[in-house]
DNA sequence: AACTATTTATAAGA
DNA sequence: TTCTTATAAATAGTT
């Protein structure tokens, strides 16, 4: 529309492409503008000039925010980009599952996405709980080592006062200090969950 | 540019609000197209009817995600709200301190402003990790209390045997068997780090 | 930035 | 919806 027909194509003239983006940009928001009022309808328009200066267009009736969250719902996508490196990658090449690395890292993502500064508290939060974890598990490990060693070194005891004794009153004794035994009937010394490590 | 002029007022007409919408949709999106291509701009466009369905163009050149981190470098808006309840909420009243509940709330928030699904991944983490320590704690609190009665029956079979026939290689059995328990001077029963119930 | 010949978008009708 | 077409609006090239 103009004197002349024009292929839609770039417009290599530098100085007459700036002026015809300058024409379209407005006609553009124009014409944005009349839709959202002619039909009620929600727009958003985002239009970045090659120089990099951005130009926007977002009916009253809503906000940005809210279009773009209408958008995530309705389509699904995602809206931010997981790119920054950050501290949690130290956690790669640990016992993590590739499959649940990928979830840390949306969860990475999730947070460059959010305030900044949260990224180390979540860190700290994360290496907190593994470490509580390991060390609990560490425990559990060497108290059922010794536990079961006591056990071995008094059936000893008992199988040798036994023999060389024959002495009753021992078994009753050994057996009687035991109440807690027989709430516990095995003692899980590998994670609780078997996906322990899934989770983390 | 029609049949007749129009002024820009909404439609009240129903079925030819939908007509018009649809015409100047599709002539929006053409015009986004040109631009792009026309004077390498970059485009992101989004328009929902009233009925709420969206439409979408984005300049082929960029992602939407890449041209919303253009435009809040450049406008410093912030283009997400915290405003949902999130299931987090449910640890208060637990074991939190205030500090550190507004610490998670913190937290919440960033996840509020990240993706929407972020919420219950990490939501499921925390709640597994609290578990898992639990369990650990529980399981902990099990093993001490039976490795002391067993000590304490140990003692008093020893005492016994002792006393009632002097046999001295009894101990001797006991103390071999527990290699682990010089490397192990203490059990910790209670959780390694004090301020356990902070974190979480 | 203004002008204007032309192309393009579209309102109304079918 | 889609097509048709008269007309309004946008804009390419020019000044």
């Amino acid at each position: 529309m103009g004197r002349g027909k024009i292929e839609i194509k770039r417009i290599e003239n530098s100085s007459n492409r700036q002026v015809t983006y300058s024409k379209r940009r407005n006609g553009i928001i124009k014409k944005a503008k009349e839709i959202t009022v002619l039909c009620d309808a929600k727009v958003s328009l985002i239009i970045f000039a090659t120089s990099g200066k951005m130009v926007e267009y977002c009916s009253p009736s809503t906000t940005l925010p809210e279009l773009l969250e209408m958008y995530h719902k309705q389509s699904g996508k995602k809206l931010w980009d997981p790119k920054h490196e950050i501290k949690l990658r130290h956690l790669k090449g640990e016992d993590l599952t590739s499959q649940n690395y990928k979830e840390l890292m949306d969860l990475e993502d999730a947070l460059e996405n959010g305030l900044a500064g949260l990224r180390d508290k979540l860190s700290e939060h994360v290496d907190g709980w593994r470490e509580n974890i390991k060390e609990l598990e560490e425990i559990n490990k060497h108290l059922s080592f010794d536990l079961r060693q006591r056990e071995m070194g008094m059936e000893n005891n008992v199988r040798e006062l036994e023999n060389g004794y024959h002495h009753q009153s021992q078994r009753g004794a050994v057996n009687n200090h035991n109440d807690y035994n027989s709430q516990m009937p095995f003692f899980r010394v590998q994670p609780i969950q078997p996906n322990l490590q899934d989770r983390i």
